[in-house]
DNA sequence: CTAAATATACTCAAAAGTAGGTATTTATAC
DNA sequence: GTATAAATACCTACTTTTGAGTATATTTAG
């Protein structure tokens, strides 16, 4: 019997996807939380072998409460269940440790069989979410791509606060040209044309 | 016994709320539907009470699909079962005529209420809904607060999709000065600094 | 019909963003 | 240790946005 938690700000999902699973034979449901803060606290008394996270929920999200569950309790195996298909967030989620990534348009026996799979010592990674790896490789192989940098990231942060260049150095304790350096290079390496597209590109990649 | 059917991209979600609430006795499950497609395809043959609508899906969302469920079958009951709160949106689904507006982190108590109240006659919209909505008629009241027009909207959109002011006004086919004023009044209405403002609006807005 | 709201168009001026450079210092990787 | 990448900073030039006005035609609501 393979003991699983379930982390979900959604109540109706969270219960209705306990009472699936809990029809499995071989899967039985020891804890339902509304959010990781609630995990945590439980987290030492709770005999469980994995946990299905979402990462969408308020206080805190999935990928940072993982770092903290397999901190306290490294045998536990984290399947993420996200409504949410982007690179960025896989690519979070594999730094985090996770052992699978499933999406919520999944049918219950996908999930069935990629906690089994877990509970087996390998990962479990949906087709869609190889496919959104994939394509990023291949982006990053393209000579026209190139990561943006950690310093490009934090630029990027405060123009979609609606902070101008110069907030942005005086933030940053660094001068407005390098502030509208890095602006610059974001617009090229993102290939749009203004700030209103690098706000989509970063809503759309989950750095906001 | 309300007959129900359930419209929801994630099959988790749908399947699960099948499961829940075919447990109400007062309550069968007629039908559950991969998008608002599916449901308006067999709309016509579907012996059904009430259609708990969820709001952001591929191909058709779930207010459009509203309209045009009421349109052929004007004595089914729509309730909207969203993920998000927002009061355009709320607004969106009452001249869509829906009858309710649930919040996908309510209860299956919650749900079931709603449902038999809406087939009391009655329409049912959730607390937070009800807040919402209150919250949006004092924005009103504030001599501060102004809707946004039709044409402003049209500009928002545009502006959110990169366009500059002399792009905007050759597709609307009006003066750059008149896409100028609309920006302008448009920053002025929402409050905010500059484009990134607008865009971060529109999609918290549902305008995009 | 009339008043109010909306959409339209313009001017002038200041501020910010965009586009093309160049260049130095600081990390990072091989 | 030396390439390489990243972060820093500056210059010139041009475009766009923003701010603060004014003004008129067109719609809409009472």
């Amino acid at each position: 019997m393979i003991k699983v938690a379930i982390v979900d700000d959604h109540q109706l999902f969270r219960q209705g996807l306990a009472v699936i699973l809990s029809a499995k034979e071989n899967i039985q449901v020891v804890g339902k939380y509304e959010s990781a803060i609630a995990l945590l606290n439980q987290i030492d008394d709770l005999d469980v072998d994995l946990v299905l996270m979402d990462i969408d929920m308020p206080e805190m999200d999935g990928i940072t409460a993982t770092v903290e569950v397999l901190a306290i309790r490294p045998n536990v195996k984290v399947v993420i269940l996200s409504m949410h298909l982007n690179s960025i967030k896989i690519q979070e989620a594999i730094s985090a440790k996770v052992s699978g990534y499933l999406l919520k348009t999944s049918s219950d026996v996908e999930v069935a069989n990629a906690i089994e799979t877990v509970m087996n010592g390998k990962d479990y990674f949906s087709q869609e979410a190889q496919q959104e790896l994939i394509e990023s490789y291949r982006k990053k192989e393209d000579p026209n791509y190139s990561e943006l940098t950690k310093r490009e990231i934090d630029i990027l942060r405060l123009v979609c606060q609606e902070l101008n260049s110069q907030e942005i150095a005086d933030k940053l304790f660094i001068s407005k040209h390098t502030a509208e350096t890095h602006r610059r290079n974001l617009l090229s390496k993102i290939d749009c044309k203004n700030s209103v597209g690098l706000v989509k590109f970063a809503m759309d990649n989950g750095y906001i």
